[in-house]
DNA sequence: GTCTATACCTCGATAGAC
DNA sequence: GTCTATCGAGGTATAGAC
Protein backbone atom coordinates (compact mmCIF):
# COMPACT_ATOMS: atom_id res chain seq x y z
CA UNK A 1 0.00 0.00 0.00
CA UNK A 2 1.77 3.17 -1.18
CA UNK A 3 1.14 6.29 0.54
CA UNK A 4 -0.84 7.83 -1.74
CA UNK A 5 -3.25 5.25 -1.68
CA UNK A 6 -3.26 5.30 1.62
CA UNK A 7 -4.03 9.34 1.62
CA UNK A 8 -6.60 8.62 -0.81
CA UNK A 9 -8.48 6.21 1.87
CA UNK A 10 -8.13 8.63 4.71
CA UNK A 11 -9.07 11.95 2.57
CA UNK A 12 -12.17 9.33 1.37
CA UNK A 13 -13.20 8.19 4.53
CA UNK A 14 -13.20 11.82 6.14
CA UNK A 15 -15.36 13.54 2.91
CA UNK A 16 -17.69 10.71 3.14
CA UNK A 17 -18.29 10.40 6.33
CA UNK A 18 -18.64 14.34 6.85
CA UNK A 19 -20.71 15.09 3.60
CA UNK A 20 -21.96 11.87 2.72
CA UNK A 21 -21.03 9.54 -0.26
CA UNK A 22 -23.22 11.34 -3.27
CA UNK A 23 -22.25 14.59 -2.05
CA UNK A 24 -18.33 13.64 -2.35
CA UNK A 25 -16.75 13.92 -5.66
CA UNK A 26 -14.02 12.01 -6.77
CA UNK A 27 -12.39 15.60 -7.16
CA UNK A 28 -12.72 16.50 -4.24
CA UNK A 29 -11.21 13.74 -2.82
CA UNK A 30 -8.31 14.30 -5.00
CA UNK A 31 -7.62 17.36 -4.29
CA UNK A 32 -7.67 16.93 -0.27
CA UNK A 33 -5.12 13.70 -0.63
CA UNK A 34 -2.93 15.90 -2.97
CA UNK A 35 -2.92 13.00 -5.61
CA UNK A 36 -4.54 13.39 -9.65
CA UNK A 37 -8.06 12.29 -9.90
CA UNK A 38 -7.19 9.84 -12.15
CA UNK A 39 -5.04 7.74 -9.71
CA UNK A 40 -8.03 7.01 -7.34
CA UNK A 41 -9.48 5.10 -10.59
CA UNK A 42 -6.18 3.44 -11.33
CA UNK A 43 -6.31 2.01 -7.59
CA UNK A 44 -10.00 1.51 -6.73
CA UNK A 45 -11.48 1.12 -10.01
CA UNK A 46 -14.41 3.18 -9.32
CA UNK A 47 -16.02 5.78 -6.65
CA UNK A 48 -17.68 2.81 -5.06
CA UNK A 49 -14.46 0.75 -5.59
CA UNK A 50 -12.80 3.21 -3.62
CA UNK A 51 -16.03 2.94 -0.47
CA UNK A 52 -15.60 -0.97 -0.81
CA UNK A 53 -11.87 -0.62 0.45
CA UNK A 54 -12.58 1.95 2.95
CA UNK A 55 -15.00 0.11 4.22
CA UNK A 56 -13.42 -3.12 4.54
CA UNK A 57 -10.22 -1.50 6.30
CA UNK A 58 -12.58 0.36 8.55
CA UNK A 59 -14.56 -2.67 9.40
CA UNK A 60 -11.95 -4.69 11.01
CA UNK A 61 -11.69 -2.85 14.29
CA UNK A 62 -15.12 -2.91 14.38
CA UNK A 63 -15.31 -6.48 14.19
CA UNK A 64 -12.67 -6.67 16.91
CA UNK A 65 -15.17 -5.26 19.57
CA UNK A 66 -17.73 -7.25 18.85
CA UNK A 67 -15.63 -10.42 19.17
CA UNK A 68 -14.37 -9.30 22.56
CA UNK A 69 -18.33 -9.67 23.43
CA UNK A 70 -18.66 -12.79 21.94
CA UNK A 71 -16.17 -14.73 23.17
CA UNK A 72 -17.13 -14.14 27.00
CA UNK A 73 -18.35 -16.44 28.71
CA UNK A 74 -19.35 -15.06 32.05
CA UNK A 75 -22.29 -13.63 31.54
CA UNK A 76 -22.68 -10.50 33.55
CA UNK A 77 -19.47 -9.93 31.60
CA UNK A 78 -20.88 -10.36 28.18
CA UNK A 79 -23.14 -7.43 28.96
CA UNK A 80 -20.82 -5.18 30.67
CA UNK A 81 -18.42 -5.53 27.57
CA UNK A 82 -20.89 -4.74 25.09
CA UNK A 83 -21.41 -2.16 27.03
CA UNK A 84 -18.03 -0.62 27.50
CA UNK A 85 -17.89 -0.45 23.30
CA UNK A 86 -18.66 3.15 22.94
CA UNK A 87 -16.40 4.07 26.00
CA UNK A 88 -13.52 2.00 24.35
CA UNK A 89 -14.04 3.88 20.60
CA UNK A 90 -11.38 6.34 20.06
CA UNK A 91 -12.09 9.20 18.69
CA UNK A 92 -10.03 8.46 15.25
CA UNK A 93 -12.53 5.74 15.17
CA UNK A 94 -15.49 8.05 14.55
CA UNK A 95 -15.42 8.57 10.81
CA UNK A 96 -15.31 5.11 10.32
CA UNK A 97 -18.71 5.14 12.30
CA UNK A 98 -20.10 8.19 11.47
CA UNK A 99 -19.92 6.46 7.67
CA UNK A 100 -21.69 3.11 8.68
CA UNK A 101 -24.58 5.38 9.89
CA UNK A 102 -24.61 6.97 7.00
CA UNK A 103 -24.45 4.47 4.57
CA UNK A 104 -27.08 3.20 6.20
CA UNK A 105 -29.64 5.47 5.49
CA UNK A 106 -28.10 7.08 2.37
CA UNK A 107 -27.48 4.30 0.17
CA UNK A 108 -29.43 1.27 2.63
CA UNK A 109 -26.05 -0.26 2.87
CA UNK A 110 -26.69 -2.03 6.13
CA UNK A 111 -24.11 -3.65 8.55
CA UNK A 112 -26.55 -5.03 11.01
CA UNK A 113 -25.89 -8.49 9.60
CA UNK A 114 -22.54 -8.29 12.11
CA UNK A 115 -24.24 -7.57 15.14
CA UNK A 116 -26.75 -10.68 14.88
CA UNK A 117 -24.14 -13.17 17.05
CA UNK A 118 -23.61 -10.29 19.75
CA UNK A 119 -27.70 -10.73 19.99
CA UNK A 120 -27.35 -14.03 20.49
CA UNK A 121 -24.59 -13.88 23.18
CA UNK A 122 -26.25 -10.99 25.00
CA UNK A 123 -29.87 -13.09 24.75
CA UNK A 124 -28.23 -15.98 26.15
CA UNK A 125 -26.17 -13.66 28.96
CA UNK A 126 -29.63 -12.90 30.12
CA UNK A 127 -31.06 -16.14 30.01
CA UNK A 128 -28.19 -17.38 32.43
CA UNK A 129 -28.97 -14.41 34.39
CA UNK A 130 -32.88 -15.27 35.30
CA UNK A 131 -33.92 -12.25 33.34
CA UNK A 132 -37.70 -12.70 32.22
CA UNK A 133 -37.39 -11.81 28.99
CA UNK A 134 -33.63 -12.50 27.21
CA UNK A 135 -34.31 -11.93 23.58
CA UNK A 136 -36.03 -8.51 24.60
CA UNK A 137 -33.65 -7.63 26.99
CA UNK A 138 -31.06 -8.09 23.94
CA UNK A 139 -32.76 -6.41 21.79
CA UNK A 140 -33.68 -3.60 23.63
CA UNK A 141 -30.23 -2.94 24.57
CA UNK A 142 -29.14 -3.38 21.29
CA UNK A 143 -31.39 -0.42 20.06
CA UNK A 144 -30.43 1.74 22.87
CA UNK A 145 -26.89 0.99 22.12
CA UNK A 146 -27.87 1.70 18.20
CA UNK A 147 -29.07 5.76 19.53
CA UNK A 148 -26.20 5.97 21.79
CA UNK A 149 -23.39 5.75 19.35
CA UNK A 150 -25.64 7.61 17.03
CA UNK A 151 -25.59 10.50 19.35
CA UNK A 152 -22.11 10.17 20.59
CA UNK A 153 -19.75 9.66 16.85
CA UNK A 154 -22.39 12.58 15.91
CA UNK A 155 -21.37 14.68 18.23
CA UNK A 156 -23.87 15.50 20.74
CA UNK A 157 -22.81 13.71 23.70
CA UNK A 158 -19.74 12.69 25.02
CA UNK A 159 -19.74 8.84 27.07
CA UNK A 160 -18.50 9.90 30.26
CA UNK A 161 -18.12 7.79 33.63
CA UNK A 162 -21.15 9.00 35.30
CA UNK A 163 -23.20 7.64 32.11
CA UNK A 164 -20.95 4.30 32.69
CA UNK A 165 -21.37 3.59 36.16
CA UNK A 166 -25.27 4.61 35.65
CA UNK A 167 -25.49 2.02 33.28
CA UNK A 168 -23.82 -0.72 35.40
CA UNK A 169 -25.97 0.04 38.08
CA UNK A 170 -28.66 -0.49 35.89
CA UNK A 171 -27.56 -3.95 35.32
CA UNK A 172 -25.49 -5.11 38.71
CA UNK A 173 -22.56 -5.39 37.00
CA UNK B 1 -52.77 23.41 -3.41
CA UNK B 2 -53.35 21.30 -7.14
CA UNK B 3 -53.19 17.76 -7.71
CA UNK B 4 -50.24 17.71 -9.40
CA UNK B 5 -48.21 19.80 -6.43
CA UNK B 6 -49.14 16.92 -4.31
CA UNK B 7 -48.33 14.55 -6.27
CA UNK B 8 -44.71 16.06 -6.41
CA UNK B 9 -44.57 16.25 -2.63
CA UNK B 10 -45.41 12.77 -2.06
CA UNK B 11 -43.01 11.04 -4.66
CA UNK B 12 -40.69 13.40 -3.66
CA UNK B 13 -41.06 11.95 -0.41
CA UNK B 14 -41.28 8.63 -1.34
CA UNK B 15 -37.91 8.67 -3.61
CA UNK B 16 -36.28 10.66 -1.41
CA UNK B 17 -36.70 8.06 1.65
CA UNK B 18 -36.08 5.50 -0.51
CA UNK B 19 -32.97 6.31 -2.36
CA UNK B 20 -31.70 9.16 -0.64
CA UNK B 21 -31.49 13.01 -1.62
CA UNK B 22 -28.72 13.61 -4.06
CA UNK B 23 -29.32 9.93 -5.36
CA UNK B 24 -32.78 11.31 -6.83
CA UNK B 25 -32.92 13.49 -9.46
CA UNK B 26 -35.80 16.11 -10.22
CA UNK B 27 -36.15 14.07 -13.52
CA UNK B 28 -37.02 10.98 -11.70
CA UNK B 29 -39.61 12.63 -8.90
CA UNK B 30 -41.28 14.42 -12.03
CA UNK B 31 -41.34 10.97 -13.86
CA UNK B 32 -42.92 9.56 -11.40
CA UNK B 33 -45.44 12.27 -10.58
CA UNK B 34 -46.31 12.31 -13.90
CA UNK B 35 -45.29 15.70 -14.46
CA UNK B 36 -43.19 17.95 -16.65
CA UNK B 37 -39.70 18.40 -14.64
CA UNK B 38 -40.18 21.95 -15.22
CA UNK B 39 -43.34 22.02 -12.69
CA UNK B 40 -41.36 21.32 -9.58
CA UNK B 41 -39.12 24.52 -10.30
CA UNK B 42 -42.05 26.57 -10.74
CA UNK B 43 -43.43 25.65 -7.75
CA UNK B 44 -41.04 24.85 -5.03
CA UNK B 45 -38.53 27.60 -6.64
CA UNK B 46 -35.37 24.43 -6.26
CA UNK B 47 -34.62 21.36 -5.59
CA UNK B 48 -33.90 22.01 -1.97
CA UNK B 49 -37.23 24.21 -1.40
CA UNK B 50 -38.95 20.91 -2.52
CA UNK B 51 -37.55 19.05 0.47
CA UNK B 52 -38.23 21.73 2.67
CA UNK B 53 -41.95 21.67 1.62
CA UNK B 54 -41.64 18.15 2.23
CA UNK B 55 -40.14 18.75 6.01
CA UNK B 56 -42.37 21.52 7.23
CA UNK B 57 -45.46 19.10 5.72
CA UNK B 58 -44.40 15.77 7.91
CA UNK B 59 -43.24 17.53 10.44
CA UNK B 60 -46.86 18.62 11.88
CA UNK B 61 -47.35 14.98 12.76
CA UNK B 62 -44.57 14.40 14.23
CA UNK B 63 -44.77 17.49 16.65
CA UNK B 64 -48.45 16.09 17.44
CA UNK B 65 -46.83 13.10 18.95
CA UNK B 66 -44.35 14.98 21.18
CA UNK B 67 -47.04 17.49 22.55
CA UNK B 68 -48.97 15.04 23.69
CA UNK B 69 -45.87 13.80 25.83
CA UNK B 70 -44.93 17.13 26.92
CA UNK B 71 -48.91 18.35 28.21
CA UNK B 72 -49.00 15.26 29.90
CA UNK B 73 -49.19 16.38 33.97
CA UNK B 74 -49.18 12.67 35.55
CA UNK B 75 -45.34 10.77 35.34
CA UNK B 76 -45.77 7.57 35.07
CA UNK B 77 -48.37 9.29 31.65
CA UNK B 78 -45.56 10.62 30.37
CA UNK B 79 -43.03 7.69 30.20
CA UNK B 80 -46.08 5.48 28.99
CA UNK B 81 -46.79 8.02 26.16
CA UNK B 82 -43.57 8.62 24.84
CA UNK B 83 -43.07 4.64 24.85
CA UNK B 84 -46.16 4.52 23.40
CA UNK B 85 -44.69 6.52 20.57
CA UNK B 86 -43.49 4.00 18.26
CA UNK B 87 -46.69 2.20 18.59
CA UNK B 88 -48.90 4.79 17.27
CA UNK B 89 -47.50 5.59 14.01
CA UNK B 90 -48.98 4.70 11.11
CA UNK B 91 -47.11 2.77 8.03
CA UNK B 92 -48.32 5.74 5.88
CA UNK B 93 -45.80 7.67 7.82
CA UNK B 94 -42.89 5.40 7.82
CA UNK B 95 -41.57 7.24 4.63
CA UNK B 96 -41.16 10.39 6.59
CA UNK B 97 -39.21 9.24 9.66
CA UNK B 98 -37.16 7.65 7.01
CA UNK B 99 -36.46 10.96 5.44
CA UNK B 100 -35.43 12.08 8.96
CA UNK B 101 -33.07 9.46 9.33
CA UNK B 102 -31.38 10.28 6.63
CA UNK B 103 -31.32 13.63 6.18
CA UNK B 104 -29.35 13.91 9.92
CA UNK B 105 -26.75 11.33 8.61
CA UNK B 106 -26.48 12.45 4.61
CA UNK B 107 -27.07 16.22 4.88
CA UNK B 108 -26.09 16.84 8.61
CA UNK B 109 -30.13 18.31 8.93
CA UNK B 110 -31.20 17.63 12.40
CA UNK B 111 -34.44 17.93 14.23
CA UNK B 112 -33.48 16.62 17.55
CA UNK B 113 -33.54 20.03 19.15
CA UNK B 114 -37.62 19.44 18.74
CA UNK B 115 -36.70 16.73 21.57
CA UNK B 116 -35.49 18.73 23.97
CA UNK B 117 -38.52 19.85 25.61
CA UNK B 118 -39.65 16.19 25.71
CA UNK B 119 -36.06 15.23 27.52
CA UNK B 120 -36.74 18.05 30.10
CA UNK B 121 -40.29 16.31 30.53
CA UNK B 122 -38.94 12.93 30.82
CA UNK B 123 -36.87 13.98 33.42
CA UNK B 124 -38.75 16.03 35.20
CA UNK B 125 -41.30 12.72 35.35
CA UNK B 126 -38.44 10.39 36.80
CA UNK B 127 -37.50 13.48 39.38
CA UNK B 128 -41.04 12.89 40.60
CA UNK B 129 -41.36 8.84 40.84
CA UNK B 130 -38.09 9.85 42.74
CA UNK B 131 -35.51 8.02 40.35
CA UNK B 132 -31.82 8.44 41.55
CA UNK B 133 -30.62 9.64 37.88
CA UNK B 134 -33.34 11.30 36.43
CA UNK B 135 -31.56 13.15 33.76
CA UNK B 136 -29.66 9.95 32.82
CA UNK B 137 -32.69 7.75 33.07
CA UNK B 138 -34.21 9.95 30.34
CA UNK B 139 -31.31 9.82 28.16
CA UNK B 140 -31.09 6.70 28.32
CA UNK B 141 -34.93 6.54 27.34
CA UNK B 142 -34.49 8.73 24.20
CA UNK B 143 -31.32 6.87 22.92
CA UNK B 144 -33.27 3.66 23.37
CA UNK B 145 -36.38 4.89 21.45
CA UNK B 146 -34.27 6.33 18.35
CA UNK B 147 -32.41 2.85 17.94
CA UNK B 148 -35.94 1.74 17.79
CA UNK B 149 -37.59 3.91 15.96
CA UNK B 150 -34.67 3.75 13.31
CA UNK B 151 -34.74 -0.30 13.82
CA UNK B 152 -38.72 0.04 12.76
CA UNK B 153 -39.07 2.30 9.82
CA UNK B 154 -36.28 0.68 8.30
CA UNK B 155 -38.15 -2.50 8.40
CA UNK B 156 -35.70 -4.98 10.60
CA UNK B 157 -38.86 -4.84 12.95
CA UNK B 158 -42.52 -4.74 14.41
CA UNK B 159 -43.17 -2.67 17.37
CA UNK B 160 -45.96 -5.64 18.89
CA UNK B 161 -47.89 -5.44 21.87
CA UNK B 162 -45.03 -8.36 23.83
CA UNK B 163 -42.60 -5.62 23.45
CA UNK B 164 -45.08 -3.01 24.48
CA UNK B 165 -45.74 -4.95 27.84
CA UNK B 166 -42.17 -5.48 28.27
CA UNK B 167 -41.17 -1.82 28.18
CA UNK B 168 -44.46 -0.93 30.70
CA UNK B 169 -42.81 -3.67 32.91
CA UNK B 170 -39.39 -2.53 32.76
CA UNK B 171 -41.15 0.88 33.99
CA UNK B 172 -43.73 0.02 36.25
CA UNK B 173 -46.52 1.57 34.11
C1' DG C 1 -7.08 16.67 -20.39
C1' DT C 2 -11.03 14.89 -22.64
C1' DC C 3 -15.35 12.58 -23.15
C1' DT C 4 -20.23 11.53 -22.17
C1' DA C 5 -24.08 11.58 -19.44
C1' DT C 6 -26.95 13.71 -16.55
C1' DA C 7 -28.07 16.97 -12.77
C1' DC C 8 -30.45 21.20 -11.70
C1' DC C 9 -32.58 24.81 -13.51
C1' DT C 10 -34.73 28.56 -17.07
C1' DC C 11 -38.05 30.16 -20.00
C1' DG C 12 -41.17 30.96 -23.84
C1' DA C 13 -45.43 28.81 -25.45
C1' DT C 14 -50.02 26.93 -24.46
C1' DA C 15 -54.42 26.15 -22.48
C1' DG C 16 -58.20 26.77 -19.72
C1' DA C 17 -60.66 29.43 -15.72
C1' DC C 18 -62.46 33.63 -14.50
C1' DG D 1 -57.90 39.70 -21.77
C1' DT D 2 -55.53 38.31 -17.56
C1' DC D 3 -53.86 34.87 -14.60
C1' DT D 4 -52.40 30.64 -13.11
C1' DA D 5 -51.04 25.83 -13.97
C1' DT D 6 -48.58 23.27 -17.08
C1' DC D 7 -45.41 21.53 -20.67
C1' DG D 8 -41.11 20.52 -22.75
C1' DA D 9 -37.11 22.15 -25.30
C1' DG D 10 -32.90 23.87 -24.17
C1' DG D 11 -28.60 25.79 -21.08
C1' DT D 12 -24.78 25.24 -18.12
C1' DA D 13 -22.08 22.95 -15.03
C1' DT D 14 -19.99 19.06 -13.20
C1' DA D 15 -19.94 14.19 -12.21
C1' DG D 16 -17.55 9.77 -13.04
C1' DA D 17 -14.46 7.57 -16.01
C1' DC D 18 -10.09 6.54 -18.62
Amino acid sequence: MTDKQERILNCGLELFAKNGYNATSTSQIAKLAEVSEGLIFRHFKSKEGLLNAIIQEGQQKVDQLYESVINEAEPKLVIKKFLQIPFLVPKSEYNFWKLLFTLKWELGIDSSEKLKPVVRVLSSAFKQLSYKNPDLEAGFLIHYMDGLTSASVKGDLVPNKSLKSFLEKKYNL
